[in-house]
RNA sequence: GGGCCGUUAGCUCAGCGGUAGAGCUGCGGACUUUUAAUCCGCGAGUCGGGGGUUCGAAUCCCUCACGGCCCA
């Protein structure tokens, strides 16, 4: 190797900001110093020494986060710490750390990892300050972040590296920081009013419990194949018949579908079911469990949803879907009860189906096209056909309509709630029909599934049954335009190079 | 599955047939109250992969990959 290509090399080098690291690296190791360190004891979050100044200037705190800003002024330098709770200053002097410590702190890069101990102080400028006597490196970052100023933009990068976006992006922290409230408040609700949390199996011989195409898995030592949930509801009613009376689950069901901005192929349900309620109570419970959810969130029942103001407030509007039917489209919904019926109707009003015109599909198409996108405030619509609800119980006096409703906020579906059917003939004749439209080619039409049969067959006592979509909801309340926002790692293609 | 758009330095982007650029980041230096610190200096590339057209391709064409938006 010539001389040039040596010094080549070192130019080179010092180019890589990633070879700048893995020196700096070296370096705290030739200082005996080790650049992954050790647990550390902190007394405050950043946010606590904002919030509590008044209290704490003056006195000793230790804080602990990621190195985000250092402006660097010869003898003095400020620095900003950024731990879950946001950010804190760093305002470090020679005269107080000492030449060797000062001149280390000058030598951490951004994205490293610090525990700091120091006065809390106000700097003349004002900014509330942590004035460091001591300071410890906790982990050395090896690879550069995106800049501050512009952030991670590259929607793949922050799908792809979610951490980094975490680490950069307020919104992003922000989110899942409200999704983990929701729930967490979706549970204590629903703890408060008796309900216990249990767990179904994600691994199932028969899914069921919606219209949907499942994944297929396989087990070794039994040799079957099984399919991974698509819902939560069968094995809930279960619990029902088995006297557990009040029960939720919030787990994550799998459906085989395309990926939208509404769609990911994994996804986070709450189901509930409650003994001896009926959809109106379902009304009633949607209601506050949204509402509790957006006043953890925002403070309120008023939130800004992509520039449009929803009042989650209850009551919400309650809308009789033959009533929209009949007004929105002119379609009495007892001239799709038949296959001839659905088909004159989907011809009349040109509906594009991408099924078979069945009933149920042909109701699907209508409510998409005109009355869904109309429904901005949130909506209760109520008492759906029974050719697209094989699982909710029948109107004694009008057959043809269960007592089923869907929340529609924002023109998306939010929640999906229904008096349970608990007649296991009615349930068999369901199916039946169900297995009916899986022939004719629906691949989404619902399984015949002989135990939860059994189960009815013991005698299920009337239950209002609820389902919420959190991935949605947490949308909703947190004005994300795609769910891939509100979920940490959504699916992606693999990345290869080429 | 279809249409449109995108992929250039660590990040954000410009360049669209004639020697690869800017800002920020980074590196060296000055600076003891800054906060996108400032000032001086220096670097930074598989232009997503492959193929083609051309004297010459980041740029035009084909193809593949990944992503975004809309539609189904």
């Amino acid at each position: 190797m010539s001389r040039e290509e040596v010094s080549q090399d070192e130019v080179q080098e010092v180019q890589d900001l990633i070879a700048v690291r893995r020196r700096k690296l070296d370096r705290w190791r030739e200082r005996g110093i080790d650049p992954f360190g050790q647990r550390y004891e902190r007394t405050h979050t950043a946010a606590e020494i904002v919030d509590g100044f008044e209290r704490l200037e003056g006195t000793e705190v230790r804080v602990a986060g990621r190195l985000m800003g250092m402006r660097s002024h010869g003898k003095a330098a400020f620095a900003d710490l950024q731990d879950r709770s946001g950010r804190i200053q760093l305002y470090a002097r020679f005269d107080d750390l000492g030449a060797e410590s000062y001149e280390a702190f000058g030598e951490l890069d951004l994205g490293d990892i610090v525990g700091v101990r120091g006065r809390v102080m106000r700097t003349r400028k004002g900014e509330i300050s942590v004035q460091v006597t001591q300071w410890t490196l906790l982990a050395k970052s090896l690879r550069p972040l995106p800049t501050r100023w512009y952030g991670l933009k590259d929607v793949e990068l922050r799908y792809r590296r979610r951490y980094v976006d975490l680490i950069v992006n307020e919104d992003s922290r922000r989110r899942a920081l409200a999704r983990s409230r929701i729930v967490a408040t979706i549970r204590r609700c629903l703890d408060e009013r008796g309900f216990i949390e249990v767990e179904t199996p994600v691994l199932q011989a028969v899914y069921g419990g919606a219209a949907a195409r499942p994944f297929i898995t396989h087990h070794n030592a039994l040799d079957m194949d099984l399919y991974l949930r698509i819902a939560l509801e069968l094995h809930l009613k279960r619990l029902i018949v088995g006297g557990l009376e009040r029960v939720y689950e919030i787990g994550r069901v799998f459906r085989n579908e395309g990926i939208s901005t509404r769609h990911n192929p994994e996804f986070t349900m709450l189901e509930l079911y409650q003994a001896y309620a009926d959809y109106t109570d379902m009304m009633a419970l949607t209601e506050e469990l949204v509402a509790e959810a957006a006043r953890a969130v925002t403070g309120g029942t008023r939130v800004s949803y992509q520039g449009r103001m929803l009042d989650l407030a209850p009551p919400w509007r309650r809308l009789r879907l033959p009533d929209a039917l009949r007004e929105a489209a002119g379609v009495d919904y007892e001239e799709v009860a038949d296959e001839d019926g659905a088909r004159r109707v989907a011809a009349r009003l040109n509906l594009e189906m991408d099924k078979p015109p069945t009933p149920a599909a042909v109701f699907d198409a209508l409510i998409d096209k005109y009355i869904q996108p109309e429904l901005v405030q949130p909506t209760f619509l109520y008492d759906y056909p029974v050719a697209m609800s094989p699982l909710a119980k029948k109107m004694p006096d009008q057959p043809l309509l269960t007592y089923r409703f869907e929340a529609i906020v924002a023109g998306s579906e939010l929640a999906n709630a229904f008096s349970e059917l608990n007649d296991p003939d009615d349930q068999r004749e369901r199916f039946q029909q169900q297995l009916e439209e899986r022939r004719r080619g629906d691949d989404e039409a619902h399984p015949l599934d002989e135990d939860f049969l059994m189960a009815l067959e013991y005698g299920m006592p009337p239950t209002g049954g609820l389902g919420i979509g959190i991935d949605r909801l947490t949308m909703l309340l947190t004005d994300a335009p795609s769910i891939r926002d509100v979920i940490l790692f959504p699916l992606l293609r693999p990345r290869q190079d080429g």
